[in-house]
DNA sequence: ACATCAGAGCTTTTT
DNA sequence: GCTCTGATGT
C-alpha cells in the first residue's frame, strides 16, 4: 500500500503530526479536530514506514471504547489484523502485565480485579473489624483516600510519619486494606496501575524487554493521566524517544480523580528540547458561532496551552438561550424542542441533553415520558453492577478462588440460608483472630448450615470442571438457588430472572482470546472482563433516542443538536467548586466541553427557580453564560400554545405542586383531552405488560375511573411514576 | 427473615 | 424533597 492512502487525506498540522520523526511529540487537539484520525494514522504509518510490526505498537486510552474505535479504524485503514497489536486501556493493559508476571508483581496468579462497590465492602468490613465508627471514618472517605494515595504511586510503607491521630489512623486503615486485599487476593483499579508500575520499576529485564518490544508507544487523552500512567509512560518510553500522545488542556475534566492537567507541561519540560508540539486547531464539528461560544467561554482559564479552534464552516445558526421560569418549565421546553425538531424531520438520537448532575435527569425524563419520546439515559446501573449479576458473579468467583472474601460476604446468606448476621460475624471473628479467609473460618466454624453452604460451592465447583463457560454460569445460576430466589422479588423478579438469563448469554457470546488472556482459565477470563470492560449498557433500544446524559459522558460525543440545560450558578458551576479557581476552571473547560458537543445547534437553558433539596431557589444565570457574547445569542421563548403561570408570577406559587402543571398541548381534539394524572401508585395492580420504546405500556383496570385507563410507566429512580392517561393513546 | 424507620447527604466516574 | 443506608422491631 501506498503512502499516500495515509497521509492524502489530512490537513498540514494532522500530516505533521502523523508523520514527525522518532521524537517524543505532543499533539495537543482540540475538540473535533480529528484526534482520533490522527492516532489511528500514526500507527498506520510507523508500520507502513518504519516496518514495524503491530506486535510492536502499544496504544493507550481510558475508555474500552476508545480502545475499540482505534483498533476497528486501523483495521479499515491498514487492512491487517490487530490482534497482536497492543490496544486497550491502561487498566487493561496493566491487567494483562500483571497476568503475565504475576509472580514477579507479587501477585497471587489466580488474583482478581474487583470494582468499586466491592472495594467499599472491603473497606467497610475493615472498619468494623478494627472497631472504629463509620460516622468519623466514612467508608466513602477513606476508599477517596486511599485511591488517591495509589494514584499517586504511595504505598502506605511510605506515608510519612505524623503526629496527627487522624493521619494515622487512615495510615493504618490503609495498610490493613493492603493486607486484606492481598490475603482475599483482590486488586482494586488503582491498584491495577500503581501494580503495574512498581513491576516495571523493580524488574530491569522486564522493562527492558517491553522497552523494546513497544516501539511506539500511543497515548490517547493524555489529559486525564495521574501520576502513576505518567510515570509508567515514562519508564516504558526511556530513551526510546517513541512516545506519541494526543490530549487538550481544555478538555481536562477528571481532575478531581487524581487526573494531573500538568503531565502536559511537565511532559513539554523533562523532555525538552526534544518534543514535537503539533497543534491541531481546525475544527470540523461545529458551526462558527458554536465554536465562537466555545472560544470566549475557555478563554477565561489562566495557564493554558494556547490554542484557539477556527473552521471554515458557516457561522450557522445563533445559540438559543432560554429562562425558563422553574425546572419543569425548562424539561417543558426542551422536550417541546425536541418534538418540533422531530416533526420537521429531525431525529430523536441527534439530539441530546446534557446536565451537570444525574439528578437533573429526572425532570426530563418526566416530560419525555409524557410525550411519549423515546429517550435513553445514560450512565445508570450497569449490567454487571446489578445486584443479581453481582451474586451470580460472586459464586463464581468463589469456585475461582475460595478466599475471595467479598464474594464469600456476599454470598454467604444469599439466598438466605440460615446463616444470619451472628452466625457471619463469628466468622469474620475467627478470620480475623488467625488472618485466614472467611472461607477457612467457615471450615474451622463448621455448624450444620455452613456445611450446607460449602458443600454447596465445592459441588458446583466440582461440577463445572470441564463444562463451556455459559454451561458453568447456567448450573451456577440454578444450582446456587439464585434464579429462583430473585425470581421471588415482587416487582422487579421478572427483570431480574431475565438478567441472570442474559448473564448465561453473555457467557455464551464471551470469546476467550486464549493468545491474549496470558495465564488465566475461561473463567478468570470472563470474570475480569466484567469488572474490566463492564459493558455499556446492553443495547436493548436500538430505536431513535433522545439522548440524556451528564457532561462528564458526553465527552468525546457529538450531535446535531445539544440542550445545554441547568445553566445556573450553584448548579453550573457546581457550588462545591465556586470558591476554589482550580476547580472553578475544570467547570468551565467542563462548559467548553459541553458547548464543543454541538454540531448545529447549541440551546441553554436556565431556571429562574428550582427547587432543589426541599426548597425554593432562584439561582442566577451561570457565569459561563454571561461569558458567550450577546451577539451570537437568541432569546428564545416557548413555542406551545400551551397556558403558563404569568411572568409576574411570585417563584414559589409555580414551583410547588407538580400536579397543578399545566396539561401537555395534545394532538387529540381538546374534547377527547383528560389532563394527565401524575401520582405515585402501588406496584403490583393487576396490570399486562407490552413493550414500548424506553418504557412498558401498561393497561390499568378498574382504578375508580369511568373508562379504562392506558398507564404509561417506566422506573425512575426508586419510585414507580406513572402517566395516565384517559382514552389518550400516546402511541 | 423481613418490614419499617430514622438519618444523612446531595457533583462529576471509567476502569 | 428524594433516595440510600443501616439499625431497629416483629
Amino acid at each position: 500500500m501506498d503512502i499516500n492512502k495515509i497521509t492524502d487525506s489530512l490537513n498540514n498540522a494532522q500530516r505533521e503530526a502523523v508523520t514527525a520523526p522518532s521524537q517524543p511529540v505532543l499533539v495537543l487537539a482540540g475538540a473535533g479536530s480529528g484526534k482520533t484520525r490522527v492516532l489511528v494514522h500514526r500507527i498506520a504509518w510507523q508500520i507502513q514506514m518504519r516496518q514495524l510490526s503491530p506486535h510492536n505498537i502499544l496504544a493507550v486510552t481510558f475508555t474500552n471504547k476508545a480502545a475499540k474505535e482505534m483498533r476497528g479504524r486501523i483495521e479499515r485503514l491498514l487492512d491487517i489484523p490487530t490482534q497482536r497489536m497492543w490496544i486497550g486501556t491502561f487498566h487493561g493493559i496493566a491487567h494483562r502485565l500483571l497476568r503475565r508476571h504475576a509472580a514477579e508483581a507479587r501477585l497471587p496468579d489466580n488474583f482478581q480485579v474487583m470494582d468499586a462497590s466491592d472495594q467499599l465492602r472491603v473497606i467497610k468490613r475493615l472498619l468494623n473489624a478494627l472497631n472504629m465508627d463509620e460516622k468519623i471514618w466514612m467508608p466513602r472517605d477513606v476508599q477517596w483516600y486511599i485511591n488517591a494515595q495509589k494514584d499517586e504511586g504511595i504505598r502506605a510503607k511510605h506515608l510519612p510519619d505524623t503526629a496527627d491521630p487522624h493521619e494515622q489512623q487512615l495510615a493504618l486503615l490503609y495498610r490493613a486494606y493492603e493486607a486484606q486485599c492481598f490475603r482475599a487476593g483482590l486488586v482494586d483499579f488503582a491498584e491495577l496501575l500503581l501494580r503495574a508500575l512498581e513491576l516495571l520499576r523493580d524488574n530491569e529485564e522486564l522493562l527492558a524487554h517491553y522497552q523494546q518490544q513497544f516501539r511506539q508507544v500511543h497515548v490517547d487523552e493524555f489529559q486525564d493521566t495521574n501520576t502513576v500512567q505518567y510515570e509508567w509512560l515514562g519508564l516504558l518510553t526511556k530513551d526510546q524517544n517513541n512516545l506519541f500522545m494526543v490530549g487538550d488542556d481544555d478538555q481536562s475534566i477528571y481532575g478531581w480523580r487524581g487526573a494531573k492537567i500538568e503531565n502536559l507541561t511537565r511532559f513539554m519540560k523533562e523532555y525538552f528540547p526534544t518534543p514535537i508540539l503539533v497543534k491541531l486547531e481546525q475544527n470540523y464539528r461545529s458551526t462558527g458561532n458554536i465554536l465562537k461560544a466555545a472560544n470566549c467561554v475557555i478563554a477565561k482559564n489562566q495557564g493554558r496551552m494556547d490554542k484557539e479552534l477556527w473552521t471554515t464552516a458557516d457561522d450557522g445558526e445563533l445559540l438559543a438561550v432560554y429562562s425558563a421560569f422553574n425546572e419543569q418549565d425548562e424539561a417543558h421546553f426542551v422536550v417541546e424542542r425536541i418534538r418540533a425538531y422531530v416533526a420537521t424531520g429531525g431525529k430523536r438520537e441527534d439530539t441530546a441533553i446534557l446536565y451537570r448532575s444525574n439528578a437533573q435527569s429526572r425532570q426530563f425524563e418526566e416530560r419525555l415520558m409524557i410525550t411519549g419520546t423515546p429517550y435513553r439515559v445514560y450512565g445508570g446501573l450497569r449490567f454487571f453492577d446489578r445486584a443479581e449479576i453481582k451474586n451470580a458473579l460472586s459464586y463464581l468467583r468463589l469456585i475461582a478462588n475460595r478466599h475471595d472474601d467479598t464474594a464469600f460476604e456476599r454470598v454467604i446468606n444469599t439466598p438466605t440460608r440460615g446463616i444470619g448476621t451472628k452466625m457471619q460475624d463469628d466468622l469474620r471473628n475467627i478470620a480475623r483472630e488467625q488472618g485466614i479467609s472467611l472461607w477457612a473460618a467457615a471450615t474451622l466454624l463448621n455448624t450444620r448450615a455452613i456445611q450446607v453452604f460449602s458443600a454447596l460451592i465445592n459441588a458446583l465447583s466440582e461440577q463445572a470442571e470441564g463444562l463451556e463457560l455459559c454451561a458453568q454460569v447456567q448450573l451456577v445460576v440454578e444450582k446456587s438457588g439464585l434464579m429462583e430466589f430473585h425470581k421471588k422479588d415482587k416487582d422487579k423478579g421478572e427483570e431480574k430472572v431475565e438478567n441472570l438469563e442474559e448473564l448465561v448469554n453473555a457467557a455464551k457470546l464471551f470469546y476467550f482470546d486464549k493468545d491474549n488472556t496470558e495465564n488465566m482459565n475461561e473463567l478468570d477470563s470472563f470474570l475480569t472482563h466484567a469488572v474490566l470492560e463492564s459493558a455499556e449498557q446492553q443495547g436493548d433500544d436500538a430505536d431513535d433516542c433522545v439522548q440524556l446524559m451528564t457532561l462528564h459522558t458526553a465527552k468525546g460525543l457529538e450531535f446535531k443538536q445539544v440542550f445545554l440545560v441547568g445553566m445556573e450558578e450553584g448548579l453550573f458551576p457546581a457550588q462545591q467548586s465556586i470558591d476554589d479557581v482550580v476547580r472553578l476552571e475544570e467547570e468551565r473547560r467542563l462548559c467548553y466541553v459541553g458547548i464543543t458537543r454541538a454540531r448545529l445547534q447549541l440551546t441553554i437553558t436556565h431556571a429562574e427557580a428550582r427547587w432543589l433539596y426541599g426548597r425554593s431557589t432562584y439561582p442566577k444565570p451561570s457565569r459561563f453564560l454571561r461569558d458567550i457574547p450577546a451577539d451570537l445569542i437568541s432569546n428564545v421563548r416557548m413555542q406551545t400554545t400551551a397556558s403558563y403561570p404569568a411572568n409576574s408570577a411570585k417563584p414559589s406559587e409555580f414551583s410547588k405542586p407538580r400536579s397543578t402543571y399545566p396539561p401537555l398541548m395534545s394532538t387529540k381534539p381538546a374534547a377527547t383531552r383528560t389532563p394527565i394524572v401524575t401520582g405515585r401508585y402501588k406496584t403490583g395492580q393487576k396490570v399486562s405488560h407490552a413493550k414500548f420504546g424506553a418504557g412498558v405500556v401498561v393497561r390499568c383496570e378498574g382504578e375508580g375511573d369511568k373508562e379504562s385507563v392506558v398507564v404509561n410507566f417506566k422506573q425512575v429512580g426508586q419510585k414507580q411514576l406513572m402517566l395516565a392517561y384517559a382514552n389518550l393513546d400516546v402511541l
